[in-house]
DNA sequence: TCAATACCTACCATGTCAATAGGTATTTTG
DNA sequence: CAAAATACCTATTGACATGGTAGGTATTGA
C-alpha cells in the first residue's frame, strides 16, 4: 500500500473543483457530500493544498475553495508528492532518509531507483484535466 | 512507502543464496552476518519462502537453506508479492479488499489500475539472477 | 447579529512494522 | 549418547502512521 486516503482524497477534491470551476468558490461541505468523504477530514487535508499554492481558500459566507491554475496545469504527481511526502517505494530513497551506508554496493538499490523514477514519470504524465473527463 | 523491510530482506536473502549456490545448504546465521540483518528477524521471514516452495530448509547441524530453482527462474515480483501481500498502490485494488461501490464511476481508478499493472510488470521483469550480478 | 465558511489544535482508536525473547524439533558430529 | 548447530514456532513489545473525531476560533456576507 503506497497511497493513503490523504493523497487519494486530495486528488478527488482537486478533480471535483476542476469539474465546478465556473461556480466560483466551492465550499468543502459540497465536495464532502458529492465525494462521500468526511468534511472534518477534508478540512485537515485542504490546508496542505492552500499552503503550497494549489488552491485558494476564502473564509466567510459564500466562501470556499477554487483552483488557481487551469486543471491541465496540475499533475497527479505534484499533488501526491505534496500530500504523501514523496513517492519513494523504499525508505532509503525517501528524501528525509539518512544516507544508507550500503548504497555503494547494494544489489537492489538500482531496482528501487528505477521504480522510483518510473513512478514519478507515470503520475507526472497525468493531469487533473485528464482525470476530470468522463470515462470512456 | 510501499515495500517494507520484510520484502526487501527477503530479496536480499534470495540474492545471497543465489551468490552461494555451490556451497550446499547455507545457514541463516551466515546470511544475517553478511547482510547485516538480525538473525531472529530473518527467521520469521524465511518460513514464508519455504511454505511457498521458493527455498528448501534443512534442520540440524550442517543444515540451512538453498534455492530450489535456478536464480533466473525467480522474479523480484514473485518474491515481493509473497512477502508484501500484494503490490497494490491503493487499498481498493488489494486482493483482500471488499469491492468499492464507487468503482464504476471512480475518476481515479483507471490511473491506479494502470500503475498497478506497470508495477507488476516492472518487478516481474527482474530476476534474482539479474540482481546477483555485480553492478557495473 | 447571524449564519456559513475556512482554519486550527488536541486527542484517540486501530493496525502495522520491526524487531526481540524464549523456546522446541531435528540432525550431524565427536 | 551428548552436545552443538541449525530450522522452526509463538508471544510480546515499542514506536509510529493512519484515519479519523471533537471542539473550538477567525472571517465574511446577508
Amino acid at each position: 500500500m503506497m497511497i493513503s486516503t490523504r493523497g487519494r482524497y486530495a486528488l478527488r477534491v482537486m478533480i471535483d473543483l476542476a469539474q465546478h470551476t465556473e461556480s466560483g468558490y466551492i465550499p468543502m461541505k459540497e465536495v464532502a457530500l458529492r465525494q462521500e468523504i468526511s468534511l472534518k477530514y477534508l478540512e485537515r487535508i485542504l490546508p496542505i493544498l492552500v499552503k503550497n499554492g494549489l488552491v485558494e481558500g476564502v473564509q466567510g459566507k459564500g466562501g470556499g475553495y477554487r483552483l488557481v491554475r487551469s486543471p491541465k496545469e496540475y499533475t497527479a504527481g505534484e499533488i501526491l508528492r505534496l500530500t504523501e511526502g514523496d513517492l519513494a517505494p523504499v525508505s532509503c530513497l525517501s528524501k528525509c532518509a539518512e544516507p544508507c551506508p550500503r548504497s555503494a554496493y547494494c544489489a537492489t538499490l538500482p531496482m528501487w531507483s528505477g521504480f522510483f523514477d518510473m513512478t514519478n514519470k507515470y503520475f507526472d504524465g497525468i493531469t487533473i484535466e485528464d482525470l476530470s473527463k468522463p470515462r470512456e
